[in-house]
RNA sequence: GCGCCUGUAGCUCAGUUGGAUCAGAGCGUCGGUCUACGGAACCGAAGGCCGCAGGUUCGAGUCCUGCCAGGCGCACCA
């Protein structure tokens, strides 16, 4: 939906200025494109409405020197492709060239914003650069309860998810369940434990199974739906460690669907949706069998034996990772005849792209980030052979702090701070807004103390604040009979009128600029993976929106100066919610 | 020892991927503002050699190198 050629946004205006240089530059004699020049709203009012350093970025290629270029610049685009948004221009410091543009562009650029509604900077991405991508992200085996660590990937992830999205990308997003291997038979085992124990047999959980408490309700659970069905296969044996395959896989079963509908429900509740649930323990089932393994496995070790590069050593099934610039190769099948993990997570990536994925991201926390050598290796032994197609992020952890000292947390002693913990203690919005506020590569601090004694002041509210002041200023508006204004900002929203013929004051003028920049944002968080850009922008945004509303009345006997001054909170309001969703959060019409 | 991330105001963190007063925001502290549409707001002050030292160029918080400090990793665990 976005369109390039209109004037009135920021991008149109890049183009006009980008055929104007590339005037001034062939009349120069000048070969070529011009090199990629930015346009940006200054940080300081003087300094202009737009500014660009085109002139400065191809001075050396054009041998003139910058200053000259950015008045040829100037004069060419303002008598031409610019004449009515041009006001006047500047030629400033090295050679920026700042512009000034007209009221009518103004207006212009808010009626476009208006017509956009909340699809502003929706698809903001060119269609070209659009891929079908899949998000994998949270992706922890279902053996108790989600903490916060989690709680940031899931809303980094989702995040991230939601921007795609909008700005054009088809995203699927999945959840990738461990439920196969050594942590989910020590779960097994610990919950037969736990049920024994519940009906009054004495069985240990293993001494590295999992000790907390929350196994105590899932057994109760099991026993109100299986009653004492397995407590004398449970109780025969010596301790949890020797229990029979099958009985303990009744258990882990049974276990894993428990944990994975808590699961849903606590991310359902954090906002969190996830289009696929892919189970590891389905990569072993189905097809022939390949050096004894079926499924999407079996077909893993296929394909890598076919690029010849599996080898035995001491019992063992290696794979040459070290071709591919891994620090020593892995281990696939161990000298027990089990699968690795990794195997596992190299037939998953294999089945992605076999769903035909362009594009794969998967979202690790910082204490995996050493197992990124060996999966890229993986993922580049595999055909077609297309490293780039993975893109591994790693997100730093979440710091706990209680009481000013660091807490750890452990999630087989049961020590934990749950999502659901903090969700109960401050809310879903401020948990969102805290979590996705910072970038990715930092560790976030968490105070829990203080972030429930601060939540009042947490800053989602400052920018929830302000879509609720809008949401009510309008109401009031009606109230007191102004529905004509309203009405005539719809009018201009569905593009069969633009905004009366005001003047633009400086507060005016300084928030449009601010919406202006919405979808370039949307953009920059998709480019560099950042929803945490989003975040800052919305404050700016409120910041901007407060100011404009302490200085301008929006209820005036003026009726041009109301509409003009509607259709701004109108556009505020609209680019508010859209932001806010973007990161999760709500919107509220009232506080 | 090797690898990844981080080091910006008292605290928590931004800084549009090299641009102009670029030293920024929020919180905290101190002081102001509206008898009008929501004061969960607005304005102002104090507070920093952007970890340290070199280098690259018209220009560096941003890029390169070397140190220093913190976090996380370096399994036939996941």
């Amino acid at each position: 939906m976005p369109s390039h050629d209109d004037i009135h946004d920021v991008a149109g205006l890049a183009a006009s200025l980008d055929a104007a240089l590339a005037g001034v530059l062939a009349e120069l004699g000048v070969e070529g494109p011009p090199a990629a020049a930015e346009l940006g709203v200054p940080s300081r009012r003087e300094h202009g409405d737009l500014t660009t350093n085109a002139a400065l970025v191809n001075a050396k290629r054009a041998g003139r020197p910058p200053r000259e270029i950015a008045q040829a610049l100037g004069e060419r685009w303002s008598a031409g492709p610019g004449a009515g948004a041009c006001a006047r221009f500047e030629v400033a410091g090295p050679g920026f060239l700042n512009l000034f543009l007209t009221d009518a562009w103004h207006r212009g650029a808010l009626a476009r914003m208006l017509v956009a509604g909340s699809h502003y900077g929706r698809g903001a991405l060119p269609a070209e650069r659009r891929q079908k991508v899949n998000i994998e992200f949270v992706s922890v085996n279902p053996t108790g309860p989600l903490h916060v660590g989690h709680a940031r990937y899931a809303s980094y992830g989702d995040a991230l998810c939601r921007i795609f999205a909008y700005a054009g990308h088809d995203v699927t997003r999945e959840f990738y369940v461990n439920d196969a291997g050594t942590q989910m038979l020590r779960f097994g085992q610990s919950l037969a434990a736990r049920y024994a124990q519940r009906l009054g047999a004495d069985v240990a959980v293993p001494d590295d199974g999992y000790q907390g408490e929350y196994l105590l309700g899932l057994a109760d659970e099991f026993i109100a739906e299986a009653g004492e069905r397995y407590l004398e296969a449970v109780a025969a044996a010596p301790d949890a460690l020797s229990l029979p395959a099958d009985v303990v896989a009744v258990f882990k079963t049974w276990g894993r669907d428990a944990v994975l509908e808590l699961f849903r429900a606590t991310l359902g509740r954090l906002r969190v949706p996830f289009d696929v649930w892919a189970h590891e323990s389905a990569l072993y089932t189905g097809g022939e069998p390949y050096r004894g393994f079926a499924g999407e496995v079996g077909k893993a070790l296929a394909d890598l034996d076919a690029e010849d590069l599996l080898y035995e050593h001491e019992g063992a099934v290696w794979l040459k990772t070290t071709r591919f610039g891994d620090d020593k190769d892995r281990v696939l099948i161990r000298s027990s005849g089990e699968a690795t993990y990794f195997l596992s997570d190299i037939a998953y990536h294999r089945d992605k792209m076999d769903r035909g994925f362009e594009h794969m991201i998967d979202i690790w926390g910082a204490d995996h980030h050493g197992y990124v050598p060996r999966m890229k290796a993986a993922f580049t032994a595999l055909p077609p052979h297309q490293p780039e197609r993975l893109e591994l992020i790693i997100g730093q952890l979440v710091n706990l702090l209680e009481g000013g000292a660091a807490k750890r947390m452990s999630k087989r002693r049961g020590d934990i701070v749950t999502v659901d913990d903090l969700v109960e203690a401050i809310g879903v919005d401020a948990a969102r807004f805290l979590l996705v506020g910072r970038s990715q590569d930092t560790t976030l601090e968490l105070d829990l103390d203080l972030a429930v004694e601060q939540s009042s002041q947490n800053p989602v509210y400052y920018v929830q604040y302000a879509h609720a002041r809008i949401c009510s200023v309008l109401r009031t508006l009606v109230e007191r009979g102004g529905e004509g204004a309203v009405a005539l900002v719809d009018e201009v929203a569905a593009g069969a009128r633009g905004l009366p013929d005001v003047a633009v004051g400086p507060e005016e003028r300084d928030l449009i600029h601010t919406l202006a920049r919405f979808p370039d944002v949307v953009l920059a968080a998709v480019e560099h993976r950042a929803p945490h850009r989003v975040h800052t922008y919305l404050g700016e945004l409120a910041a901007g929106f407060h100011v404009f509303y302490r200085q301008c009345r929006v209820i005036v006997d003026d009726p041009e100066v109301s509409v003009f001054r509607v259709g701004l909170c109108r556009a505020s309001q609209r680019i508010l919610a859209t932001g806010l969703d973007l990161l999760g959060v709500s919107a509220p019409e009232q506080m």
